[in-house]
DNA sequence: GTTATCTTTGTGGGCGCTAACAGGCAAACC
DNA sequence: GGTTTGCCTGTTAGCGCCCACAAAGATAAC
């Protein structure tokens, strides 16, 4: 034990080691830091006294002094999406493999004002890069007014509008194969069921959507929008059962919203495939398990959580190499597609709600 | 390792500012950390000169000067399932709100050394204390060994075993009114489907479910385990249906295991409630959404969240009062319950599964 | 008028670590 | 032999901030 009369239990420091050790500080900091020019008998004793000391570095001092934090900075709105969580779960090992942190910042209301206020307190806390998952277009204005100079950003809900690099996956080889399974099958009407119109993500894929009908002389009905969430894709079921008796298929912008669409339809007496196709997007847990299984597009979210990450190592000079985007989506077909009825299911409404009984097929 | 050779723009520090204001760093450090004994023109001067300059302290020095670094840390399971997410994002937000930060600390398997490693990249990256939101009895283990001596911690999934201080919900009041309820509709073969056996958590649902029985006069048939997953979930289902005949309800572990189930159902062809009745635990979102839609216990986990937090900076002493626990639940009543067929619908398997679809990869 | 008390401000020291440089020493070279 | 080269180790000087204390002036108390 040092000197330490006041504390009652101070951490062991590199002094403490480097007296144990009958060696000096910057001794103990290369063998810690594993650099070269350490005799091996020294490096031993050193080694030695670190463990015997429980040693364990102290990184505000190592912060203060070489001016990295080691810390990955998160704007994130609450994590209500299935993709945001699964980004976050792999910037979290990503990061980790490295020996690096991640700081996560709330962010209750997509506004300017408050990435603003985010960032701020990130970089307060002490980051050297942020992940900027936030979902608005207002992320448009942010460059040029509070983004620290020199900061290194990458943005996971990009639009190309914007000149901060991009983590993201590419969203048109999965839905388009879904677009085309559905129009293989026979449907000509196919709706989609938007997210958020200040997502650019949401705007990727209703983008994608409507080229497609456009390309294959369908008609390219204004779609209902939702804000990600099952609640709100019940509602836009809701609506679009109630007054669009011409469609066969729904392309809903995420899993939630389609599952949201799904329900609808079971209230409203309408069978899925039957009545009507259904695809998803994200590919989350329980659309493997829904009734009907839902057919989705599959993103590998996780895998851009890392390679975000790994961006931001690269823009930092820590990786040599920058990683690739977009990843790639696919189509994933279950059991939501089916040609589309011989009659308009518009017009075989039942009577009565069936409601509560899993006999949908 | 070189991270900043040539950084053009140096931040602004405090003694930047003083020279600034025409003041000692000191009286600029009052200024910011809002101390008194300033006089007024003074810190307008200083205030001037640190909008000016665009001050930010640099947390790092900071933390090495004060020997805190206004951080948690957490070591959690990746982020799988629905609660930890939930809780994740309640300690954000209340982490948020005094100033402080979020360190995550992943973990893929949930073993002793996994944990140990976990808490040691934290306590190494610099975290004042702990939140371990992990699912494991080796969780017991612990505190005589890799535990920091003197870091607060408190623990997500406690089991009473432990010395830690938990932070939890209380799954009592939600999960006996569920269980009351399908007695009432005239339940008496009430099956569990089990989570992992390492989770407190998992274990407590259990015992509950089997208490109730056993003070019901019911039968206490060996629950099937699950891993919490819906895929799991499936895999019991299927199993339960093809070798218990007689179960007429059956209590899971959670909605994501419970959705599994109603799926394995659907495979079967037995509807649910009409053969058999369901309820889960959480109250996640598709179970609003469900078909049927699932009967469940709700808890408030976000708020289980923002409270282990504040029972932290209690014990670092930041906040004066210590929050309470554990947290409530409720049943939910949604239409996944009704009243056990007349004829056991052990007895009315159809012939054939009408789920053989299932094969979707 | 002198002393006690308060307010306002500044000074020195140190938190634990790393970077840059300075020696010492041994082997290798001419 | 002297010099070069390379390895090993220690020294010095901060990084930016907060703490304890001291100093100066203003005000109050006697």
């Amino acid at each position: 034990m040092g000197v330490n009369p006041h504390r009652v239990h101070r951490a062991a420091s590199m002094a403490d080691v480097a007296r144990r050790a009958g060696v000096s500080a910057q001794t103990v900091s290369r063998v810690v830091n594993d650099r070269p020019h350490v005799d091996a008998a020294t490096r031993a004793r050193v080694l030695e006294a670190l463990e015997h000391l429980g040693y364990r570095r102290n990184q505000a001092a190592v912060s203060l002094a070489t001016g990295s934090y080691r810390t990955i900075g998160v704007v994130a709105s609450t994590l209500t999406t299935h993709g945001a969580v699964l980004a976050l779960d792999g910037m979290t090992e990503e990061v980790a493999r490295h020996g690096w942190s991640l700081a996560l910042s709330p962010l209750r209301t997509p506004t300017l004002g408050a990435v603003s206020e985010a960032l701020t307190s990130l970089v307060g806390a002490g980051v050297d890069a942020v992940v900027l998952g936030v979902e608005t277009e207002l992320m448009r204005a942010l460059p040029a007014r509070s983004l620290v100079p020199g900061l290194p950003v990458v943005v996971m809900d990009g639009d190309g509008a914007t000149e901060l690099p991009a983590a993201d996956s590419d969203p048109a080889p999965g839905l388009l194969a879904a677009m085309g399974h559905l129009f293989d099958l026979g449907h000509r009407q196919l709706r989609h069921l938007a997210g958020p119109p200040d997502s650019a993500t949401a705007w990727r894929r209703r983008e994608l959507w409507s080229t497609f009908c456009t390309e294959h002389g369908l008609d390219v009905v204004e779609p209902l929008v939702t804000d990600w969430s099952s609640a709100s894709g019940v509602l836009a079921g809701r609506e679009l059962l109630r007054t669009d008796r011409t469609a066969t298929a729904v392309v809903a912008a995420n899993d939630q919203v389609a599952l949201g669409f799904v329900r609808a339809c079971a209230d409203a007496g309408v069978r899925v495939p039957d009545d009507v196709s259904v695809v998803g997007f994200d590919d989350v847990e329980y659309a493997d398990v829904a009734v009907p299984r839902l057919s989705t597009v599959r993103h590998d979210l996780r895998e851009v959580g890392r390679r975000a990450v790994r961006q931001l190592l690269h823009d930092l000079g820590v990786l040599p190499q920058a990683p690739e985007f977009p990843v790639p989506s696919e189509f994933v077909l279950r059991e939501s597609t089916a040609p589309p009825a011989p009659q308009q299911w518009s017009n075989s409404y039942p009577g009565t709600p069936r409601g509560s009984s899993s006999r949908s097929r």
